[in-house]
RNA sequence: CGGGGUGUAGCUCAGCCUGGUAGAGCAUUAGCUUUGGGAGCUAAGGGUCGCGAGUUCGAAUCCCGCCGCCCCGACCA
């Protein structure tokens, strides 16, 4: 008996569904395509709001903060970024409502003369106020950042993965010439990939987007691909140099050291509240979410067994001084975040709230318990043994002792867990692009999922790219991107048969 | 935006074919019992049956239009 409604092999997309209600972690607004975050989803993502900012902070970053609303003809200054992405515009065009016919309305009188548009990304009213910003070598690199709301009219949307209004951070940078504005663009990929992997347990490949999948106006798009339970790719994290697009259009130069006038060239890089989506289908499991606990907004949560008695008094002096205790330790550089669950509810009903949102240590305490000095809990990322709860009884010395411990071993399990099902579901042997009809061409047997593969190819671009994609697209796959990390020497491109300059690789994708 | 599905209480759903004043389980509230683990009994509250127009003496049920949600597709830093 599990404690969602769905498992994961008899509905993948109605499990994630159950997931994010059943964890608390967000549910549907009135308004479509957007969401309600709730404490325990939010909880989450200020965590990494906290670690991500403290990491780019200490890289050199600041933050700043730009306006929602971005007047239009900004935004028309850059042609490729204005092809990307006016499909999927919101346009303020009205500052007044009224009465019309018993209806409330736009004044059509209070039309604006230029509308302005809700930032879909801010390159270009950045760009605006780097434009003034920067006007001496000295003045670079400037690295700065902000966390914003955006905003992108998706036909299809998804809790967390793609939702109309979402939550990020986007960094913004301006350097003196490419190789600066490079080791810039890399170190935003590398800082996906570190924070994916040792704070979110979520293992991931990083590698170059092809030409097709860039970001629109960037000369070069990075990004980290995560492998979520049913075979899928999920993008967690881009990282784009611009090169001088942004700068021509926003007029961003510098005078140089011989004193002439030089273009910038500009990076941006952004991580969103996708990643919640990412870890639920990373970690999540049939009983709901399992956090991964350096992200738990909550790692430790203490289910006091009250029985509405005098003696409560008692178990909740114990409970209390134990989460005292607790949180004066430190786990994953910040200190330890327990909790007692004092709620006057069922303690049964109490743990399985907490089995669903996944705190990562849930204690149950007893009278006996606190008689004998003792903790007795559960670890959510191995709840279960057959099919019993599996509890653990330690005493309390010991249990404060190891819970930091305890916490750092969890997030190594999840992370464990997730790397060999990455690992172990990457096929390599594609020699031919039959090999993938055959493969990719068949429905998933019962339990199955087929994984990513690791292809050879020869990088066409323009109308060959595209055919390559079309080709690709019929199996329901594309090109996620060329890992990082690739082999001494190619084969044949298993698209055109001609020598290979590069691995990539392919997946289903979110 | 195209194809399919779906919309009835907070949740999961029955009722619809064959029109006759709204149902169940879980959840909620109250009381009693129970207490080392998703408790039991009793009672209560809660729904303009997605919205609108139509057929009809009468519509959750039949017809038409619209909307939301889910899946697939198109699109998508």
């Amino acid at each position: 008996m599990h404690a969602l409604k769905v498992t994961r092999a008899e509905d993948f997309p109605e499990w994630y569904q159950a997931v994010v209600r059943d964890a608390d972690l967000a549910e549907l607004s009135p308004t479509r395509g957007s969401m309600i975050i709730k404490p325990w989803g939010m909880g989450l993502w200020e965590r990494i709001q906290g670690e991500l900012d403290r990491r780019i902070k200490d890289a050199g970053h600041d933050n700043y903060y730009f306006p929602l609303l971005i007047p239009l003809a900004f935004f028309a200054k850059e042609a490729e970024h204005v092809e990307g992405f006016a499909k999927e515009m919101a346009v303020v065009t009205h500052h007044r409502l009224k009465q019309i016919d018993g209806e409330l309305k736009p004044d059509p009188d209070a039309a604006l003369t230029e509308p302005l548009i809700i930032r879909p990304t801010s390159e270009t009213i950045i760009g605006d106020a780097f434009s003034r910003w920067v006007k001496s070598y000295r003045d670079l690199p400037l690295k700065l950042n902000q966390w914003a709301n955006v905003m992108r009219w998706e036909m299809r949307t998804r809790m967390f993965l793609r939702t109309a209004e979402f939550l990020w951070q986007e960094g913004h940078t301006v350097h003196a010439d490419e190789a600066d504005a490079m080791v810039e663009t890399m170190w935003a990929l590398e800082l996906y990939r570190s924070f994916s992997e040792d704070f979110l347990a979520m293992p991931v490949i990083h590698g170059e987007k092809p030409e097709n999948e860039r970001f629109p106006g960037a000369v070069r798009t990075y990004s980290i691909e995560a492998m979520m339970q049913d075979g899928k790719a999920l993008q967690a994290g881009t990282s784009h140099y611009l090169g001088t697009h942004f700068a021509e259009a926003q007029n961003i130069r510098y005078q140089d050291k011989e004193g002439g006038m030089t273009l910038a060239h500009t990076t941006s890089w952004g991580m969103s509240t996708r990643m919640i989506g990412g870890v639920i289908m990373t970690h999540g499991d049939d009983d709901g979410l399992r956090t991964p606990p350096a992200a738990a907004p909550r790692q430790i949560v203490i289910v006091p067994m009250l029985r509405g008695k005098p003696e409560d008094a008692e178990l909740k002096e114990y409970c209390a001084s134990l989460v005292a205790e607790l949180n004066k330790l430190s786990a994953f550089s910040w200190p330890v975040r327990a909790y007692l669950d004092i709620k006057d509810a069922r303690p049964a009903d109490k743990r399985w709230d907490w089995v669903r949102r996944g705190a990562p240590i849930i204690c149950e305490i007893g009278p006996r318990d606190a008689a004998n000095g003792q903790v007795t809990f559960i670890k959510r990322n191995a709840l279960r043994e057959g099919d019993k709860i599996k509890s653990h009884s330690v005493s309390r010395a010991d249990f404060i002792a190891q819970a930091a411990k305890l916490l750092e071993e969890t997030q190594a399990e999840l992370f464990a867990e997730a790397k060999a099902r990455l690992d172990n579901n990457i096929r390599a042997d594609f020699k031919t692009f039959a090999d993938l009809e055959t493969y990719y061409g068949t429905e998933d047997k019962e339990g199955e999922f087929k994984g990513w593969a690791r292809v050879h190819w020869a990088r066409p671009s323009g109308d060959a790219l595209d055919k390559v994609g079309e080709r690709l697209k019929a199996l329901k796959l594309t090109i996620r991107n060329a890992p990082a990390a690739q082999p001494a020497s190619y084969g044949a491109c298993i698209f055109s048969g001609e020598p290979a300059v590069e691995e990539i690789l392919i997946a289903r994708a979110y």
